[in-house]
DNA sequence: CTCCGAATTGCATACGAATGCAATACTGCC
DNA sequence: GGCAGTATTGCATTCGTATGCAATTCGGAG
């Protein structure tokens, strides 16, 4: 019986094991090395070779491993992204166009999602397990950490986050700019005395936004300024309202929320539980420009955050640095969308 | 110069090449298998051993190569989880879910969202060349795609979704049965003129839910009913809500909308274009029970996914199937979770 | 102190593909 | 037909870990 004849039978009937690029060979009577190279781009290989070993791989099933190839390539052809904080309704889109971006490229995701933003000792730990060649994280690491990756030479992209102990690349929505928008439009249309809603402490965006209204509101003059705090979900949001109008005596002129869900909450509150008409009585801004904030009952005044440049930009950063491993880190800064919603009273736009 | 010193210089100094076994090895002066075991759980090593080894290894900053790893063991620790439809605002929780309960198993997940439906072949080709452990997905496969996978003996779960021609494991949320509860109490309640609003044609799940929600109309007796179609988003739900009144003429007593999004958009349409109070003049209900449907503003009458139990049940059969690849294909479905918002016009719930 | 069985350890090899180098097959040209 | 030069192909080795088997050590009983 021909060598040929017989790895076809062993590999059709018992199928035990997947075909490799041996069995292959033998079925082609060719080296492993052709067939090798036969899936390969850049590879040198007749037309006769490549068509006998792609009817032989044909035939077998066969598939390159993955796995094998990266052990000797030295590459993954994996990036992990690491998100946290599913509350925050903004980051699913982020996630599946970042995966599409990379895909697109050649690049699989490995995905961690962290309960905590606080949970990356792990996350660390697997990252470097698995060899991926890039991170882009959605979530903090600590200089430590960060430390550890770089170690390993392997490049870190931050998702609107960044690292002041150390030089990290970053792609994020310049938040400050965004809540100096929102801050200069409430004041010019006569609005005094505010009441600001945070989010997560620990949410590094979170801070830049409240850190970015609350110094505009200063530099303006802004004396009457009340904070509370949630944790970016419906539920506190209206809690947050409550809170503040119990904080301060009576509902401010408006609110600044850390992003649209609780930017609803607050509208919800309002309307249900103090009467009050928005914007006629009060006026409420959030940040994101999610889909709900488009919602006709709600029509939220916020800055919408270029996604799919974000996205597309931060991709492309972490594969650049990939492939060349000296470029020095880079921070991007996107500005955000404003928009006219009709829970805010405004002066109108100049045109 | 001792060796072992050599190798910490080495490997401090350059910190080209990440330490292997070997070089933790030398640097312990134990064998390479010696470090093998000891980090494997059920490897036999003395204390004495795993001292002077994990000393090595934190010296090196060693870690094991998953890759290496899987390469001998024929284990990835992967899964592909696959996903679709962005347009419908449920998946993304039951993404970050998904992924924290394989996490917490010791696997990884590697991420492939497509943008349609139909994008799915180069999706298997390259879950079959990492040689995934088993497929988690959200997203339909043809019959051959799915021979494929099972060719290669790789477990396949799938999310809310089901394949006819195939025997196929799967964890669903019972959509007929929850539409025919709809559909009961707004018979119970007395509305007799239907609208149905279903999602994009190529999805299953708004596939079942339009059949379950005509079927049981069908079986009440229900003559009037009129069907449009939309996207699963908001604003194709407020345009489907525009073409039911003008394909009837008028608006109907309820609109069915294969999501809470849709739902939304309906209810808006009509308070906004039409001037219909929500529940007075028309009863809307959704399905899904996300997160907006519970703003005050909607209070979206739906039937919430019990995604919790979900996510930890198609994990766990997926889990399962890898470690015992005999178990025969099965089938569960959960029960949604009826939720009687004010967004329609419902006789009381009976004790 | 001796000997037996169990626990540790090392040796050698396997996993599946990529690649430098050498050998061979082609190509065109004179 | 002969030859230089290039394009293909095969050989042998490598990546980093796991593991069967044999060799060794250890513990304890007698």
């Amino acid at each position: 019986m021909p060598k040929a004849q017989k790895a076809v039978e062993k590999s059709q009937k018992a199928e035990k094991k997947r075909a490799t690029s041996y069995d292959v060979a033998e079925l082609a009577g060719v080296s492993q090395s052709a067939v090798s190279r036969v899936f390969q781009d850049g590879a040198s290989a007749s037309k006769a070779m490549r068509e006998r070993v792609m009817a032989a791989a044909d035939k077998l099933g066969y598939r390159p491993n993955a796995i094998a190839r990266g052990l000797i390539t030295q590459r993954s052809n994996m990036v992990a992204v690491v998100i946290s904080k599913l509350t925050n309704l903004y980051y699913p889109e982020v996630l599946v166009q970042l995966t599409q971006r990379f895909s697109e490229r050649g690049v699989r995701v490995l995905l961690f999602a962290l309960e905590r933003e606080s949970d990356t000792a792990s996350v660390v730990e697997q990252m470097l397990q698995y060899r991926v060649d890039g991170v882009l994280t959605a979530a903090m690491f600590t200089p430590e950490q960060l430390a550890t990756i770089e170690n390993a030479h392997i490049p870190v992209v931050f998702y609107n986050r960044s690292s002041k102990e150390r030089l990290v690349s970053s792609v994020r929505c310049d938040q400050e700019e965004g809540e100096r928008w929102l801050v200069d439009e409430l004041v010019k249309a006569g609005h005094r005395s505010f009441g600001v809603v945070e989010g997560p402490e620990d949410s590094v965006v979170s801070i830049e936004r409240k850190m970015g209204a609350l110094n505009e509101l200063a530099l303006k003059g802004m004396e009457d300024v009340t904070t509370v705090s949630g944790d970016f979900g419906y539920e506190t949001g209206r809690q947050c309202f409550s809170e503040l109008v119990e904080k301060r005596g009576s509902p401010p002129d408006a609110v600044i929320a850390a992003n649209d869900v609780m930017a609803i909450g607050c509208i919800d509150e309002a309307r249900e539980a103090f009467g009050l008409a928005v914007p006629g009585d009060i006026s409420i801004v959030g940040f994101d420009g999610v889909g709900p904030a488009r919602y006709a009952a709600y029509e939220v005044t916020t800055v919408r955050q270029p996604v799919q440049r974000m996205t597309e930009s931060a991709a492309s950063m972490l594969l650049e640095r990939i492939e060349n491993p000296e470029l020095s880190p880079e921070k991007r800064a996107f500005s955000g969308i404003p928009i006219r919603g009709s829970s805010a009273r405004l002066v109108a736009a100049v045109e």
